[in-house]
DNA sequence: CTGAAAGCGCTTACAG
DNA sequence: CTGAAAGCGCTTACAG
């Protein structure tokens, strides 16, 4: 590949003006510059990032690590990600933790590595040192979706509990008494947090959660599909059952539809997540709605103005109860 | 941050014999081992990959850019070749062009520039000359799920045609003689051949393809609601059409429900890409099935290949037909 | 406006 | 086994 000082023999200066043209710094004539462009173009010359972050600091590249692609959640939130960054000038490279701690170490070396001017995260479960080191070291990072309590990070995310209580409010309402959930994993604060959420709003509705209702899932579709058969071989099986993500929500479903029963005749389903494909459903899916998009933009304001040396802020984006047919609502 | 030579002062060697310890190259007195790598623990020192990089030319990062993340199809694929591409020791970053050539552009540029080992793009419409010049200079890039032509490049994909004849022949079988397509933009191949394949297969099967049932839409999910709005509204509508993704197939659907139509009494609908959710709806969609997975990692394996200097081959995977019920189709 | 030169943080022959 | 030194491809004061 063609380099510098290619360009500065072939445009008969130096490498220092061939760097000034590239980089629009100081002046040059405009003779100089058309020679220097007219050589790049000949050459096919690209300059070499590395040398440039090297040598300047600069990059204009921001970081992010999810939990999972496949998780429609996620997808949405990488790209409300990229579209904000994009708005500001910023590219992002994304790199795919699968909800593995060590996983999620690697990315953060090998982004941090190729010097991303900032990093935006979904943490997993365990507080990595790698975490702790990189803010230590100056970095700017944010976290979003997750947090993770002991490590004082700046964090956009949704505010969990009240959809919740909204959520169990209405089923109450609709007749439903033994309600059972399909939890995510303790190790994640959106799992505890909606867990506890739920626990609470039934007890405020005057009903329990009796252990055996309570299925611990680690937020991928088989969980759903096991927690939601076993659940329904129980001698009093619930009448209806909170998914706590829209994966585990399709495990359910399909083990529902598995066992030959109906979507809220037989046994009622609500998700946390909301998908375009819950409205397809016979019966439509009730649901609670995060805002997924802001979600992802504000995360990548703030990190932008930590870039600048302002101090980043923590958000709570309040999520939505959209109520439809699943639950045995009546029909409208 | 902690440098190299912050290192070798701390440990009190030279540079040298810390790269040497870092990368288990040449020998090292296990004492003088010994010392560094506590020096390096005590600075929470990182090597600026940057510099390795340039120095080295060694490196362990593929990338990948695809059209849109929020497409389940790409989220799928991308998630295989990062699977496959870990086995092999390597990461992926991946850049999200957004079905935009200028965005893939830039991408290329910033993924090139990050000097990527190696290349996986599934290309947008137009032929970008970046794009060639890439090859040109030498870098092993390997295209998937859609191609260019004009480039001869090793491409892994799916064998579109002989699913799409499968369909039409069976919704002829089960009736149906006024079959619309909603299809991609005639601008990539995909879109060319499922409607290339759709045609032909009408006229084996002694049917036409009127001008008005052919739609031409973008791959996303609005343009299905447009497509199949307009097509509904026709005086002489459709018994059933083909939507040649599954985004447009999202949209066709929600269209449907929003005029108060039923599938398949109203409305057939068949869906090129099969999603989880399809099952659930009700009837269930009948659908062509890619082998996402086996495109992704198959590509990350000829990719690897053509590092080592072997010739990367094309490969074309059949698809899939499945038929459910969303087509007339007899209840079993 | 422009060039010579130093230096970013590494790796790697080359001596010893 | 180890260190001094060159060099990867850039950018940027410093002179002129």
């Amino acid at each position: 590949m063609a380099t510098i000082k290619d360009v500065a023999r072939a445009a008969g200066v130096s490498t220092a003006t061939v760097s000034r043209v590239l980089n629009n710094h100081g002046s040059v004539t405009t003779e100089a510059r058309d020679r220097v462009n007219e050589a790049v173009r000949t050459l096919g010359y690209h300059p070499n990032s590395a040398a440039r972050t090297l040598r300047s600091h600069e990059v204009s590249t921001l970081g992010l690590v999810i939990g999972d692609v496949l998780n429609p959640f996620f997808a949405e939130l990488a790209r409300a990600v990229e579209d904000e960054a994009r708005e500001h000038g910023y590219y992002v490279i994304i790199g795919n933790a699968d909800e593995n701690p060590q996983c999620q170490d690697e990315y953060l070396d090998i982004l941090l590595d190729r010097r991303v001017a900032g990093l935006l995260m979904c943490p997993t479960a365990e507080v990595s040192p790698r975490v702790g080191e990189a803010v230590r070291n100056g970095h700017s990072l944010v976290f979003l979706d997750r947090t993770i309590p002991e490590l004082d990070i700046p964090t956009v995310r949704s505010e969990n509990a009240q959809a919740v209580h909204e959520l169990v409010r209405h089923l109450c309402s609709v007749g439903h008494h033994r309600i059972a959930i399909i939890s995510g994993p303790d190790s994640l604060v959106t799992g505890q947090e909606r867990l506890a959420a739920f626990r609470e709003a039934l007890r405020d509705n005057g009903c329990e959660l009796p252990a055996e209702y309570l299925r611990i899932g680690d937020f991928q579709v088989e969980s759903g599909v096991q927690a939601m058969r076993s659940l329904m071989e129980l001698p009093a099986p619930p009448t209806a059952v909170f998914a706590a993500d829209n994966l585990m929500a399709l495990g359910a479903l399909r083990s529902i539809r598995d066992q030959g029963l109906r979507i809220s005749t037989d046994v009622g389903i609500a998700s946390f997540d909301d998908l375009p494909w819950f409205e397809l459903v016979d019966p439509p899916i009730t649901a609670v709605q995060q805002r997924t998009e802001e979600i992802g933009r504000v995360a990548v304001r703030e990190l932008i103005a930590s870039l600048h040396g302002e101090q980043a802020r923590s958000w709570k984006f309040p999520c939505r109860f959209v109520p439809r047919q699943s639950c045995g609502e009546r029909h409208p």
